[in-house]
DNA sequence: TATCTGACGATAG
DNA sequence: CCTATCGCCAGAT
């Protein structure tokens, strides 16, 4: 009986490393399509085992609190971010 | 059980 | 390009 956030955490572990999800990709993985705000809140919360660097806001925006250590993080995995955005996903 | 919160999303200005 | 507002959901208190 996995609740929301059991469900949200293995998905964002199942995220390979180089790639980002955005926040309301992970809540339509996790089944519950629109619940983007609950999986922010499952992250804010989650244990250090969760990849939370790998998922970013829908416009490509990383997260507003963490978004320059997040940036690093995915700089150092391949993905490209400038300026607290993930390039690749411009337009 | 009710109310507030928040690492969002989309649209409008 | 940016900020502001409304709507959304599940969790926490």
């Amino acid at each position: 009986m996995s609740t929301f956030a059991e469900r949200v955490h293995a998905v964002v572990r199942g995220l390979p490393s180089g790639t980002v999800a955005s926040y309301g990709e992970v809540a339509e993985e996790a089944g519950a399509p629109g619940a983007a705000r609950a999986v922010g809140r499952v992250l804010a919360r989650s244990d250090g085992d969760l990849p939370w660097w790998r998922v970013v806001t829908a416009a490509g925006r990383l997260a507003p609190h963490k978004e320059q250590e997040q940036a690093r993080r995915l700089t150092a995995e391949g993905v490209a971010c400038r300026d607290g955005r993930v390039l690749g996903m411009r337009r």
